[in-house]
DNA sequence: ATGTCC
């Protein structure tokens, strides 16, 4: 064992002598030059591992304290003003929002961004708001539910086939609603994301397996929902004839896995950014090429499969209780960061709350519990990073909602459109959202309309005050 | 968004 095998392995000055002194200790005590050599990847790998004892403790803190002046070094000031970036729905848009995404343009790690129509105040990153930045990722500009997505089954069945009132027993039935909510054992179903290996290589991930579990499949609370609806084809796609079908909606996310995997991340970025500006607290990022980078890539992503298996399991308990396989499906994720390419480089691209729009990729854009929604097609369009709008996004905040808006109003909305709801509450009501048709016509350069989706047995949590 | 502090 000499300092050769030791640099090879990426080791730098002081680290590269502790080692090495490590390397000496565990070969008079008999280990073998490749056990050694694992030890030391192992080491480097998770530093802050090794941190509590042992022969590898010493250089664990030196290559701790090399990654944290890595971090330290990027910890730049903000830049004096935002970079510039493209708007859709200029008028549609609160200027909280627009300041919000005027902090994350003067982050040091930022290069592009853009703004959907459907923008509005979130957590560090607005929603709707799409950012890229170089060699670094927000885990708020991913959002505290990492994968949050969309799905649509269309079942070979005309809408009028299916009651109202077997539609309805079927989402009470399939479906699972509320924040903590999982499935009895008896009736939970597997899926292969539960097997994936990601749940071994981080202590994270290993203890919030069993969490997962139980509640893959279920729906949440706040703006999840479960629906069933006609999809109105105009022309020939979706490898389907035009006409009128029955089908399924759903948005759901990652329940508590992702919650907690963004609670752990955020907490961790904004430690290793204690200088940062107070304005940009909530952007705290984590370099991508740290261990601290690569673990929350790494759970972000399970995260986003996680979350589209919550649909597949959802639409496959729908689709097996009526007898039918979906004839069509489309879905997307539409909060996760994607390493994308632009302007010739490799970026990370955050949507916070947009959908993804590369050209022909397909993509669902609901409009609330009684307005349509869109199945979509990208163009592709550089200046929006390849984004849309992930809704109509709201015009009304919760409390406002709940403030403002009249019982009777909200259920002579849903009453002249047809629409039976199960659940729901007033600060979901359509009222509390941008009209969907308005968000769609500012962005019909960013993607176009392939069908129509009207909701009319539509499943969501019990709000906190009733419709 | 989430059982609202692992």
């Amino acid at each position: 064992m000499n300092g050769k095998h030791i640099q090879k392995l990426g080791f730098e000055k002081r680290a590269i002598k502790l080692a090495l002194d490590a390397a000496n200790l565990r070969e008079d005590t008999g280990a073998s030059r490749q056990e050694i050599l694992d030890e030391l990847q192992a080491v480097q790998n998770n530093p802050t591992g090794y941190l509590a004892g042992g022969v590898y403790a010493e250089l664990a803190a030196e290559l701790h304290e090399q990654d944290q002046k890595v971090v330290s070094r990027q910890s730049a000031a903000l830049r004096a003003t935002p970079l510039p970036y493209r708007v859709w729905g200029e008028d549609l848009i609160d200027p909280g929002a627009h300041d919000q995404m005027d902090v994350a343009m003067r982050l040091p790690v930022s290069r592009a961004g853009a703004l959907m129509p459907d923008a509005h105040v979130g957590y560090g990153l607005p929603i709707g708001g799409v950012l890229a930045t170089e060699n670094a990722v927000i885990p708020y500009g991913v959002g505290v539910d990492i994968g949050c997505s969309m799905m649509l089954s269309v079942l070979p069945m005309a809408p009028g086939a299916l009651g109202t009132d077997e539609a309805r027993s079927l989402l009470i039935k399939h479906t699972r609603f509320g924040a903590g909510v999982a499935f009895e054992k008896r009736d939970r179903l597997d899926h292969e994301v539960l097997h994936d290996p990601a749940w071994k290589e981080q202590p994270l991930l290993r203890h919030l397996h069993p969490k997962a579990a139980e509640q893959i499949g279920t729906s949440g609370s706040g703006n999840h929902f479960v629906e069933f609806g006609t999809l109105t084809l105009k022309a020939p796609d979706l490898d389907l004839e035009p006409g009128e079908y029955l089908a399924v909606l759903s948005h759901s996310g990652s329940r508590g896995f992702g919650a907690q995997v963004a609670g752990h991340f955020t907490t961790l970025a904004q430690k290793l950014h204690p200088n940062l500006d107070r304005a940009a607290q909530k952007l705290a990022w984590l370099p991508l090429d740290t261990h601290e980078g690569e673990a929350y890539w790494q759970a972000m992503n399970l995260a986003g499969r996680y979350a589209l298996a919550n649909h597949e399991q959802i639409h496959g308990r729908l689709a097996r209780a009526l007898g039918l396989k979906p004839a069509a499906q489309v879905s997307n994720s539409h909060n996760l960061a994607w390493k994308q390419q632009h302007g010739g480089r490799e970026l990370i691209v955050h949507r916070k709350g947009a959908t993804p729009a590369e050209a022909g990729r397909l993509g669902l854009i609901p409009g609330s519990m009684a307005d349509p929604g869109f199945v979509v097609r990208g163009r592709g369009v550089e200046a929006a990073l390849s984004s849309a709008s992930h809704g109509a996004g709201r015009q009304l905040g919760r409390k406002a909602a709940i403030n403002s808006l009249a019982k009777k109003d909200v259920q002579a909305y849903l009453e002249g459109r047809g629409i039976t709801l199960i659940g729901g509450g007033i600060d979901e009501a359509p009222q509390a959202y941008k009209r969907i048709e308005e968000v769609i016509a500012r962005q019909s350069d960013l993607v176009d309309v392939v069908a129509e989706f009207q909701p009319r047995v539509v499943r969501m949590d019990t709000g906190s005050e009733d419709i």
